[in-house]
DNA sequence: GTCCGGATTACCT
DNA sequence: GGTAATCCGGACT
């Protein structure tokens, strides 16, 4: 296989879109990841590290392949996947996911918020993601792609179905931010759309 | 649709 | 040492 850690050290706009359909994985947890947003510093006003390097941003100018888990508006933890050598800070955002296995534990993590009783909101956005699968500070630095077959820690594994094809990735801008949105880095498996964060406009397609 | 929580950092005074 | 902006989501009008 190809393999998505290599695609995350070369290029983390291609990695992003071959992190569709791979399997996010904690325990008994499994989800499909639908949909991702790609980060770099070098040429990025968006990326948390396009100005400089804090210790916030740290793991990002590690290896690649690692979990950079960051406390966004006060208020949400959010799921980074590091890409690029060391010093050439890029990440790709977990967005969205559908649920494959560990359902009952999805929905205790979510049961604090009456609006995720239908499972389509489970996870469909990165605060709710992160919610779902307890993703917190504590996850932040560690390695995604385990050599060994991962036991309770979260881990990346391979599509458990078949992925997209590169013509049923969706497209567009970014969300959220204010500076980059011409660069059309978000992405989304277009066979699993309904469990995206947001509607797509009808342009997407 | 609008409001607002309350971490982190950049960018002003 | 204050303020605005941020890779959002839930409650509420």
């Amino acid at each position: 296989m190809a393999g998505l850690l290599s695609m995350l050290e070369r290029d983390v706009v291609r990695a992003a879109q071959g992190m569709l359909g791979w399997t996010l994985v904690r325990g008994s947890m499994r989800a499909r990841i639908v949909e991702t947003e790609a980060y770099r510093a070098e040429d990025d006003p968006a990326c948390h590290a396009y100005r400089s390097r804090t210790p916030r941003n740290e793991v990002m100018f590690g290896p690649a392949g690692h979990a950079y888990v960051y406390f966004n508006y006060g208020v949400h933890w959010m799921l980074n996947v590091t890409a690029h050598a060391p010093d050439r800070a890029a990440a790709v955002l977990i967005r969205a996911a559908m649920p494959l296995a560990g359902l009952e534990q999805f929905r205790l993590n979510r049961a604090s918020a009456p609006s995720a009783k239908a499972d389509l909101n489970l996870m469909s956005g990165p605060g709710k993601l992160c919610r779902a699968f307890a993703i917190t500070g504590a996850d932040n630095g560690v390695n995604l792609f385990p050599r060994a077959v991962p036991g309770t820690e979260l881990a990346l594994l391979p599509p458990e179905n078949r992925p997209p094809r590169k013509s049923e990735v969706l497209t567009g801008p970014r969300i959220g931010i204010t500076l980059g949105q011409e660069l059309p880095w978000r992405f989304v498996d277009g066979t699993c759309r309904e469990w995206s964060s947001k509607p797509l406009p009808p342009a997407w397609r």
